[in-house]
DNA sequence: TAAGTATATCGCGATATAGCGATATAAGCA
DNA sequence: TGCTTATATCGCTATATCGCGATATACTTA
């Protein structure tokens, strides 16, 4: 069980609501999906994540930096090559429930 | 545990990754997502919905129509009222993880 | 230093979504 | 039949998001 901050609200404030909101926006497009789906296995480059979606590094890029942006991943400089991992612990329930109805 | 027609796959293929982005991208919204938390409680008209999300009534049958189209609710008629309930058996599982997460 | 590779950012046009007033439909009631 | 209430739909504007080519930055190697 990861450390929580408080007794676990009830998530019925608007402001708690807009961030989920917000973070399930980032969630909800198929490459980013798949992209999770993969650093929740092991860490991998823009590069990787890019060939593995066929889609342009830069839009890879792209999908990294917003899932970063809230709070998703994190990324570590390896000379030319950066290596994204996931760092938000309840990533892997939230994916694992989406399977779970989609896969 | 619900009936999984299949083995459980794994989410790969695009089509699965965009049908589960489009019901994601259909729960990304502050009003749906407390409007999916009280239906997991109990049955609800629109006009009770949209005042506990203090919105317009035809603002609220209009979100009650897209949970609908996805496959996450489903209605009935009781006079003048139409009550709106979840169908969808994930979505408490789903909803569990973002306030886990959120809440 | 110059050329090549990996990643990131910019700016744009196309498309999608949000929110809202106006209007429509349908049921209940005088 | 008219009046009210509950719900749904239409048409529009504003805003957000997408995908992409072009360009920029940073590192590597010759």
């Amino acid at each position: 069980m990861p450390i929580s901050k408080t007794k676990k609200k009830k998530l019925t404030d608007m402001k708690s609501l807009e961030q989920a909101a917000e973070c399930l926006r980032t969630l909800a497009h198929p490459h980013r999906l798949r992209i999770v789906q993969m650093l929740l296995q092991s860490e991998y480059t823009v590069g990787e994540l890019a060939e593995a979606c066929s889609i342009a590094p830069h839009m890879a890029s792209e999908h990294l930096r917003k899932m970063q942006h809230c709070g998703f991943l994190e990324s570590q400089k390896d000379g030319q090559r950066r290596y994204y991992r996931v760092v938000e612990p309840h990533l892997s329930n939230i994916l694992a429930c989406i399977e779970q109805r989609f896969g």
